[in-house]
DNA sequence: AATGAATGAGGTTTCATTCAT
DNA sequence: GATGAATGAAACCTCATTCAT
């Protein structure tokens, strides 16, 4: 097995399923993108879904790893939080098709939604639960807020803005400017003192 | 023709579409769901893509309508904003297979995806933008929030917990909890005072 | 029953035969043009291969008997085939549309083909063998050559200038001209004396 | 890939073509006979308009070089079209699948009617037309004839020939003696001298 | 391991025909 | 008789997957 080659065909099916949606993506395409043959992207993968999935655990890898380590350098849980918000858009920002991929093609895939949950993802939401319990145990954060329910609050208004981001073409919102003030509402709220 | 015809199909492809996904629902099952046959289905529709659209379209308007009402009967933006958030809820509680297909559904319908956007979508997005606007005039709200961004981060928010909730066959999870937690945090932000 | 109806229908499905073909020709497409229920024309016609059949039995009938009438005015078996050639290609300047079903759809109609040949159409082919015995009774015409192919021959040729004719939309194809040279060569032959 | 499967798929598309006309004949069928799965008919042609069309073009080279050739072999224009009407006839006569298809179902093809004309139809055409020249630069025929009607005139009656032997099930037609017919038809003309 | 031709199940859509009103 | 909404069979074509080379 040349684990270059498997590469390059996830690299591919990144882009393909981006591009074209996970339905409407073929996988002659997607051999064709990463230059091999239409049968050997089936000795690398057992099937289409197991592609989109493998896309996810194996790219997810590397994503939530960076964030934890970028969270670990911060003292504060406000700095941490702040700093999740930004790196999550930062890594919009460099791989589009990536965040497109786990934005809005990942739900379609049956696998993924029945029974998959709970992998990867589930892991990095809980970094933001991490986040938000170190802060309320360290005095910076209201003790009353559910970690359950943030963690979903803080990637739905992320995602959302990635996602509006990703499906614009035109790429002129800026993603530091949305960062900024997603924080403030998150820390702040939006009630004028 | 027959308005009623037309609706029972309408529901009945809100149910298959929500239950097996856009791409994965056959014509033939929304057809015999809506006891008539495929053709019938064709006389109303135009193809598959159209009856996905025309779910959108017509089921959004009342949503949109009876959001708005509860809105105006509220007097401050404050409240005005925690409606929002509770109602919409409200009508994820009360039809999730149509909350399923508004949130991850429809992003399928490549018709939808290209050049739709904007429609009813956009619509219901600046009716957060509004109550923002008004609660800053007012003096409540903090005018340094966009108000572009604010209505991003609020239905991103709410829409992740929704999607969850119906994600998650088994309805444990407390909405109207999550609508309070939503509301403080936009509100108040999690920041201890 | 309403004949006039029941032409009305009848005169809509040449039309549309004719401009769409048989096979692409929709039931619903002939009705909107003679301005009746779909349902109606069930009621004048079978269905649809016998609407085929009925327009050639009924459209025909005039024609032979014009042609017959035509033919009997001539005193010579040879101005008599001179007046085929004529008549007929008027008929098909006259009536493109009828003419264009004659050479071309009506082959295609499966029940026209299989049996149904030798109505109408062999007694149109008849009236030329009948001009050529004629002919050679009388001491105009070769008596070698056989009726039986001659008609098909003088038919052929004939109709394979129409069909070109009814084909080139643009119809600056002078038919007048090709009759003579029709005639021309049946009577007299290429070779030089 | 394999011009042999190509062939097998073509040669079997003639035959059902034939048998069934254009439009009822099944793909799955073709795919039958040619021993191969449906989907395979697919990666050597487009579609079902297609495989018409390259039946037409593919068949029709051997046709009109077999006819080049024919015609070349002989000295004067007069036994050249001699030839053209016998060869034409025992085309017919060894291939009446094809022939059918050629004469009948041919023209349903829209993509055939529509704009697709004058390719090697109008070749095998100008055959006729050049012979006629020939003979009349030499002397051996009249000039007053049109090669552009000529080429028709022929065409047409020997098709019309053609076309009746290929429907009559039962072959019992003599086209030798046909062909002597209509040769010496177009040669001498009817008329008595 | 790599190829890519071959497979064939399956879905959308059309449209002739029917039949309740 | 007239209507036209409803029917549902049937066919083209796609494309994930396989397998002989």
């Amino acid at each position: 097995m040349n684990p270059g080659k498997r590469e390059k065909i996830l690299k591919a099916a990144i882009k393909v399923f981006a591009r074209d949606g996970f339905y409407n993506a073929k996988m002659e395409e997607v051999a064709r993108r990463a230059g091999v043959a239409v049968g050997t992207t089936y000795l690398y993968f057992e099937n289409k879904d197991d592609l989109m999935i493998s896309i996810f655990e194996e790219e997810m890898v590397p994503i939530i790893n960076a964030m934890r380590r970028e969270i670990a350098g911060q003292a504060t849980a406000t700095e941490k939080l702040t700093t999740f918000v930004r790196v999550h858009l930062s890594f919009v920002e460099k791989d589009p098709d990536m965040a497109h991929l786990l934005e809005v093609e990942m739900r379609q895939c049956s696998k993924f939604i029945h029974g998959y949950h709970g992998g990867r993802f589930k892991e990095y939401l809980d970094l933001i639960a991490a986040i938000l319990v170190e802060g309320q145990i360290a005095g910076e954060f209201e003790s009353s807020i559910s970690p359950t329910i943030f963690k979903q609050i803080v990637f739905g208004a992320v995602d959302q803005i990635a996602t509006n981001y990703t499906v614009s073409r035109a790429r002129r919102i800026n993603l530091n400017q949305a960062a900024d003030q997603i924080v403030q509402v998150l820390l702040q709220g939006i009630t004028k003192k």
